[in-house]
RNA sequence: GGCCCCGUCGUCUAAUGGUUAGGACAUGAUCCUUUCACGAUUAAAAUACGGGUUCGAUUCCCGUCGGGGCUGCCA
């Protein structure tokens, strides 16, 4: 593929709030799709609203990007360092004509627009300022013809042709003046010069295409190609927003690991033929044509099932690294990865390398005396004394066995050890928790539930 | 209100003219069993509705209904 045709796309957060779950798949889509045609991916930072924008935003979103392993080729953009740019083609546009000074106040198109809405008519404003001298206060507006017949059309990737009637958008604004352009102006002009060939975006831009198609015309420019990717929706089927928990990517950092995240936020609104992938097979697998056009409900639960078929594929060293636990020894990662659904609650299973603590009560099997249990964990400790650990496993399981054997019940033999190994009512198999301790520890565990 | 997008189990989805409408998550049951988890088996669960086109529609067309997005001198 020689330059001129090579793909080249960029993912356009603005620095106004955390990393957005929704921006992150954005994000997500185009860097697989770059990888897949051997394109380019660049990560633009619009900070066109100086008013809203914070470098703290800034480096949450680059943070989130980095934490998915989504890495941009080049450097990071920002349209702060465009500024000349959009100068340049907005006293171009002034110049040819394209865009004029617009003097409206608020009011006069608040009425405007009130008065659109009750004649059921299309919200737009149509300038009656256009050839006037600048005034203060002014914004500039890029002229569109209010009378046109014409339909604005664009093939897009994902829905097909898209249409849109040229009279139904006004004027639009595209800069306060010209050293402070308006997203729309901004967006148009940055992936110009970014030479960006393909916008994957949201659907809530759906609406805005057909003005920056307007502007690359007025511009002597030709559009890129689009594609709209579907919404990520909370349970009411409403774009996923704040009001509906979690929605800063980075939070999810405490109970995700990055490659199910991924994984999932891929394979949501885009069809692999199984669920658990690799970031390979992620590119490999992935075709915007594939991708689906109505929105998807962002399903927390099945991200839990997908973190945990990942978190059983961790090696100790990961695991620990993971939830930050250093003390988790090799011999009990199996356990816990087995039952671990989020990376935060691997410290439930701290007796694993630590004395637990709870209630004697606890220690009562079913409807058993405490005498009864007293008897049991007495015998034991005795059996586990004389036993030699080295002999394994399952050997250890039948020494048990052979005491149950003599009440018939297996539980007044496995359950108070349980307890005094773990401290819990739900823990692996008292026999593997043994084995991850120690002779040595089994038999103070057992010496301190004797003594409670 | 206007414009635009969308509509298969609760959720994510497969099947683009012919299938007993398949899978996954979640849910129920059973098995395994000393508890939990894993795992195995299994059950219930969907083509929004109405018209066409066709020998035959989930699939193509139209309408209705429903949901969503946009409608800023925010992005």
């Amino acid at each position: 593929m020689n330059k001129s045709s090579q793909i080249k796309v960029r993912v356009a957060p603005s620095p106004t709030g955390l990393l957005h779950v929704g921006t992150a798949q954005s994000a997500v889509f185009n860097y697989l799709f770059a990888r897949k045609n051997g394109g380019e991916f660049h990560v633009r930072i619009e900070d066109t609203d100086e008013e809203r924008s914070t470098k703290e935003f800034e480096k949450d979103i680059l943070a989130g990007f980095e934490w998915l392993g989504i890495r941009p080729d080049g450097q990071i953009r920002r349209s702060s360092d465009n500024k000349q740019n959009y100068r340049k083609f907005l006293e171009q546009l002034l110049e040819s004509g394209h865009a004029f000074w617009c003097g409206h106040s608020k009011e006069e198109l608040e009425d405007e627009n009130k008065r659109q809405i009750e004649n059921k008519e299309a919200p737009r404003h149509v300038c009656g300022h256009r050839d006037e001298e600048r005034k203060e206060g002014q914004v500039i507006r890029l002229k569109t013809d209010s009378s046109s017949t014409r339909e604005i059309v664009f093939n897009d990737l994902i829905r097909g042709e898209v249409r849109f009637r040229e009279s139904l958008l006004g004027d639009i604004s595209i800069a306060r003046n010209l050293d402070s352009p308006l997203y729309h102006f901004a967006v148009v002009i940055d992936d110009i010069e970014l030479g960006a060939t393909h916008i994957l975006r949201g659907e809530d831009h759906i609406s805005n295409t057909p003005k920056h198609i307007l502007i690359y015309e007025a511009l002597g420019r030709p559009a890129p190609t689009y594609a709209h990717l579907p919404l990520l929706l909370a349970p009411d089927r409403s774009k996923l927003s704040k009001r509906h928990g979690i929605v800063s990517l980075n939070e999810y950092k405490k109970d995700y690991l990055s490659d199910a995240v991924l994984n999932y936020l891929a394979a949501i609104s885009h069809s692999y033929d199984k669920d658990v992938l690799s970031s390979e097979e992620l590119i490999e697998g992935f075709d915007i044509s594939k991708v689906h056009k109505s929105g998807a409900v962002f399903d927390i639960k099945k991200l839990n099932w997908l973190n945990s078929q990942y978190v059983k594929m961790l090696t100790p060293d990961e695991l620990r690294a993971a939830t930050k636990i250093s003390e988790i020894p090799d011999a009990a990662v199996a356990l816990i990865t087995e039952r671990l659904e989020k990376l935060s609650e691997a410290g439930e299973y701290d007796y694993l390398w630590r004395e637990p603590e709870y209630d004697k009560s606890l220690l009562i099997w079913k409807d058993s005396s405490v005498d009864a249990v007293l008897k049991s964990l007495k015998e034991t400790k005795e059996l586990i004394e004389s036993f030699n650990y080295e002999d394994g496993k399952e050997r250890f399981r039948k020494v048990l066995d052979s005491l149950s054997e003599k009440t018939g019940d297996r539980g007044l033999v496995y359950w108070p050890l349980r307890v005094a190994l773990s401290g819990k009512q739900k823990s692996p198999d008292p026999v593997d928790i043994a084995f991850v301790i120690g002779k040595e520890k089994t038999l103070e565990r057992i010496d301190s539930a004797l003594r409670k």
